[in-house]
DNA sequence: AATGAATGAGTTTTCATTCAT
DNA sequence: CATGAATGAAAACTCATTCAT
């Protein structure tokens, strides 16, 4: 029943992107959204199945696409030492180039209910098989350590940069996170080579 | 006005520990966690100001006394290796005692309102202090790198165990965290070290 | 936000009238009034505010109008005398015409809080004008005693104009307020006269 | 069960006056009642049978020791005139005496429940007693009207005064009641006369 | 396809009163 | 006599969702 696509799909996520981000998470009302999207509040349920939806479909929207790029330039780079650099810079890049973006992903869309929680669990799921994959590459090229676990390298990626944004955040984004590339590069790769 | 200590107080967090796990966050209601504690609804507001003050009076006590603990261990370590290794140790056994708190800590009240995570994020500082001193300890001792920053390797060093302690929890505490201390403590000394 | 207009919100004063007049101040719910007006509860709050709106926009409907009438009517009559009986024939015709309104407005109203009650104040003050002007005209055509002291002569109209109907009520309507007409009319006249 | 005298009685009826005036009507719990008159909560129920009691007792306390009074010293003036001008000032003066007083009786209790409405109707009615037995007296003595309704002419005494009163409290005090005796009089005496 | 008026379920908090000590 | 900890009932208001137009 729900369209999931045309212009006012994209007005109402952005809409909501906006009223989040303004407003928090516990704020953001259906009727504001439709109110700053310009459309009635009827019109959000012809193109999503509820308020849920709403709130994934926003991080699938500008996630996935993310995520796609990321796969994309990861899989033309052989070094496992540059896909590791180039997947922070990507990461940081992406969220770096829209605040009110990050801060919603990041922070407020994190106090939703389960059924949001597992949505937005789900897409992340491709992005940590990213990471898998930069590991296992390293792995396999004898630059990182043979016995590296890659589900424990795979969480100290992705808890590092995830905590390193929320940090940047949090502290009302004063400082520069492509300026933390290099060292952080420089930790996980020194941590995980043979 | 609130007694903030005492037999029933102590009740009270404890079943709200018990409600929330139970029945997650949103479903915890005041009258919940009152029936559980075997209290009428309005003793709680004898002990707490409000629900709030129930939530962060409920991560204080618990988490609180865990950092309390950690701060006097790990002042006993002089190696930062050592104490890396431990309060890594310290983290992982706090969390899989009671695999119920660690649940409503680690993911339950993520979901709470602003004014509670801010409460939270208070009492989180003196854990991120920790992790501060054992890295400037690896630095004074010229253990660690001495041109490592501080604050990019204290977000690594939670951030990882933090993610670890989640997609424990996330999928169904089925494997040991304690297994894990070896290979996460190689992976954060080997990245920081000279 | 509020609508203060349309059948409905119409329909919300009537019935609250109804529920407190039934009911009495205290007892009148928000849900009651709802269910008497044949709306859900939270439809109130498209027409209101909150529910001390209900309270004041009742006074304001029911006694607003009356004091309009009262204003023309009076303004098109010249001698003070005939003014000064008009207005206590206005006054007691009013809230002869329709008991349980004066039930609502002249006993149960009064025991409302603070907020509504600076509602009602301000919407009397308008009728305390009339009075006044009803003197002053009475001064200036020299019915009136010259050195009579308009806001004592005022609080005396007001004050035994209320305490009649008033008393009235608390006896159960049990005479008519029109047989006191005239001789209220001659008491204030003989006083106030030169 | 309730003892209705001794020290106690009177401190929590005095600590009543103070909270209600300066926290009012609605702000006025039998807990702040308690603290104020320095006892235990429970304490109040060992003088009072429950919170209206407190309250109609206050008022009986307070107003009924003035009416006595009244009933006593105008029994003593033979002269209708001079007992209404007596009376009048009799009434002003007992509140102009305690603005705290004056502010509980006349403002706040009003917003009172129907039960303690009913009580304070009670007492008051020996209040009306009064007027009448002066405005017989006149009728008697010949120096008011012959066919003067006494309860009309009550109420217009009584409505005055009351207004009087209650206009100069909701104005702040800021003018002295007793230099509106003589204008009242007057307008009484020549309403009334023969 | 779009609207937006209407719905009604659901929860925190207060406070008069009790009664074991 | 006095205490004060404990009780638990009660009500305004919000907001996701529907559906007649």
């Amino acid at each position: 029943m729900a369209k999931r696509t045309g212009e006012k799909y994209e007005a109402i996520i952005d809409a909501a992107v906006r009223v989040i981000a303004e407003y928090g998470y516990h704020n953001a009302q259906i009727s504001k959204i439709a109110r700053e999207a310009k459309v009635a509040d009827g019109t959000i349920y012809l193109y999503f199945e509820n308020k849920d939806d709403v709130l994934v479909s926003l991080f699938d929207e500008k996630m996935g696409s993310f995520i796609s790029q990321a796969e994309k330039e990861l899989s033309q780079i052989t070094s496992p030492e540059e896909q590791l650099y180039h997947l922070i810079k990507l990461h940081f890049e992406n969220l770096e180039k829209d605040r009110k973006l990050a801060l919603v992903t990041q922070i407020e869309l994190r106090q939703s209910n389960p059924e949001v929680r597992k949505g937005i669990n789900n897409i992340l799921k491709r992005y940590l098989d990213i990471i898998d994959n930069v590991i296992l590459n390293g792995k396999k090229t004898g630059v990182f350590h043979e016995d590296l676990d890659v589900r424990i390298a795979r969480r100290m990626v992705f808890g590092t940069l995830d905590e390193t944004v929320t940090s940047w955040i949090m502290n009302g984004f004063k400082y520069s996170l492509l300026d933390q590339i290099n060292e952080l590069t420089r930790l996980f790769i020194h941590g995980m080579k043979k």
